[in-house]
DNA sequence: GTATTTCTGTACCACTGAGTACAATATAGC
DNA sequence: GCTATATTGTACTCAGTGGTACAGAAATAC
């Protein structure tokens, strides 16, 4: 699936080739990203750590906001695998603890902390405030594939049938940002999974057994 | 305990006094930074809100990290009555919801959004690297609060025997910074509401009913 | 080979950031 | 009145920001 710029995919390839992995550069971009935010992330930075000069830059990914949505991009196709894996747990209960429990340990074996889609862009001056709706956006979109889950789990007799799925949702989605805001923090592992137990009461168990 | 900057206390009051009241100045700054955070609130808009020019705002603040940790002060003395408040209830339990629900209620009448100790300097740049610390310490202090209410709650039988009152604290805390992050991206007070009730049935009951 | 196309590196632009020098101004003390 | 002290407004410094012009370099097309 991946494919290097001159493979025959493209119509040809004309002019100098690129001297620099676009792939790469773009996780270098997103991690940086990630560590200052939009706005606290800076060109000489990124440069710096993409490997590659300030036109290079701008030819390859247009501007910094430009850049910025393609790095949040590639940050959803990261950590959307394991969300994934949550959502496919058989139970919705089971779901949103792995999807917890894995927050919890991923983080603690990043050298990133904390949520880009949370701390890239919660204030910020006039520049940022584009930036500011789209993670708002996104981050609204993982609740709405939470509380999906969970009405398929109503249907299905997995969460009791009263259950407010859209609650759930903004409950669970609320635990995810405020662990993001822990991990920002610095907080431990251990103290961050038994909050998380404690979190996991507030999610009705199986329907069957309510 | 209020005085203007010309009372007695003072030793005396001599040169050209000051044209503008540093009370009101300081809460102006604070509702910059509030909205903006800190790197993303400029001088220009900082002195515009507080009705100054840039000469009188250091002479009576210092620098902006200095005003800055002057507002922060202003901000949790702000809030802290309400928190006050809901600590002073009688039941833990009835601490915590208090604390969430008023935050909610409070937020949604709340001309800024969010909250302030969350959003100013989640990730940044160098320059507020030092802020970013100070805001972790002041989140972690409101913890410490909780977590001594719940203890004392554990020792008076409100709270079940064996319950973890590090681990609620940490649950609250968690459940505050994701409610921050909800009304930052401009979450409905419904919605918010029962998220919370979902939110307290993770927060054990009176010890008797235990 | 030469022409064409594209990328790279240096150097720059306009703008905004935080912070300050300094003269003018307004008070208190005498 | 005059002097001393402190605040104000204007105008500035200087570093850093995002963004770009342009010449040189490396590839293909012919």
């Amino acid at each position: 699936m991946k494919k290097k710029a001159e493979t025959v995919s493209s119509p040809v390839a004309r002019g100098r080739p690129r001297g620099f992995d676009v792939e790469k550069a773009l996780d270098q971009a997103m991690r940086v990203f990630w560590k200052y935010g939009y706005e606290g992330a800076s060109l000489p930075e990124l440069t710096k750590a993409m490997g590659i000069n300030r036109p290079s830059l701008y030819a390859a990914f247009g501007n910094k906001e430009s850049l910025f949505r393609k790095a949040v991009d590639r940050y959803v196709e990261i950590t959307g695998g394991m969300f994934q894996e949550a959502m496919a747990q058989q139970t919705a209960r089971g779901a949103v603890e792995k999807l917890l429990k894995g927050m919890v340990e991923s983080q603690c074996s990043s050298k990133i902390r904390g949520c880009m889609l949370v701390q890239s862009a919660l204030a910020c001056g006039e520049s940022g405030d584009a930036m500011k709706h789209e993670l708002a956006m996104r981050r609204a979109a993982v609740e709405s594939v939470l509380r999906e889950r969970f009405e398929r789990a109503v249907m299905e007799g997995d969460l009791p049938r009263g259950a407010d799925a859209a609650a759930l949702a903004k409950y669970v989605a609320i635990v995810q940002h405020g662990l993001a805001v822990q991990f920002s923090g610095g907080a431990k592992r251990e103290e961050l999974l038994a909050a998380v137990e404690v979190a996991m009461r507030a999610f009705p168990a199986n329907g069957n057994s309510e």
